[in-house]
DNA sequence: ATATAAATTTAGCCTATGCTAAGTTTGCGA
DNA sequence: TCGCAAACTTAGCATAGGCTAAATTTATAT
């Protein structure tokens, strides 16, 4: 058992690498939820043609004052547009990060299901795996999907 | 490539299954850092003799008192062990936490890295991902990755 | 031995995300 | 039309995680 194992071999010399890499965790944090929040709102006004704070409380599993606070900050920053007491729109920059939002959903998904994830927990994982793929990852992740599914399946494949 | 595209369908009927989802999402992140902190200890540990909180405070581009609040906290949860202006230590939970942590992490790198992802890109990726895979998956990503290095190394590529 | 530097802690502040309870507005039905 | 219920907002609170500035403790070097 005495493989490579670890080797953590941490440069205190040079520790701001390192300290970039959780920086990036920490703003994407901030992105995460305006990223849910945004792919929720589209979904919405597709199957519902509006999205009401009420929905996206039930949906998401929070009180409705957060919601509201949340969208609030949203509109801030510029993601969605809705005059009080009214229901939530997406600006432009809002439907653009819900559409990439949802192909990195749907990528992951497919990939889970590719390897043998199964539905309840692919649809889990992904939840939280979708936010934190560079876009050369998921490039690389495509193909990857691609050839596991050729290699599964060369014989027969089923679905 | 017109797939099935979005298919939102949104079950505003049982919001309560897709409200847990992120749930867990919101659980998952307060566990996040305390992984990171503890990987990081870990490490520190085995390649200094001890962790230092200022050392910490580099390594994770944070300042200081942050990284003492964090680290109370932590003593509170159970995960690490310190006595006033002494270094830190991990508890048991503390080192099962981090070995869990190192085992995907070096899982996950390894995935990258199989299926192209330069190495700078997987390590910064890895940093975000490694938090959201549940055990399943961590199983099926890694059979997915011997499957794909056989696939690509089966006759004699290089490297 | 003691001054000083380095490390840690405390105090006080900020933002984001949650919550409940208590207002407002809106809109529907009688 | 007008009252009431549902939807939304405001107010006030909590926790986690950031920060800087100012103690305090520890360790080092002369």
């Amino acid at each position: 058992m005495a493989e490579d194992r670890d080797m953590p071999v941490i440069d205190l010399q040079d520790s701001g690498k390192r300290a970039a890499l959780f920086e990036r965790i920490r703003r994407d944090h901030s992105v995460e939820i305006a990223e849910d929040y945004v792919e929720l709102i589209a979904d919405l006004i597709e199957t519902n043609g509006e999205a009401r704070l009420v929905d996206l409380a039930d949906l998401l599993g929070v009180s409705r004052p957060t919601v509201n606070n949340t969208i609030q900050r949203l509109q801030k920053e510029g993601y969605v547009e809705s005059k009080p007491y009214r229901s939530i729109f997406l600006t432009d920059k809002g439907r653009a990060v819900a559409e990439h939002a949802r192909q990195r959903h749907h990528m992951v998904l497919d990939f889970l299901h590719t390897i043998g994830v199964p539905a309840d927990i692919a649809e889990a994982d992904a939840e939280g795996l979708e936010h934190h793929l560079s876009e050369q990852t998921l490039d690389c992740l495509a193909r990857a999907t691609e050839a596991l599914k050729k290699a599964s399946g060369h014989g027969d494949n089923q679905s």
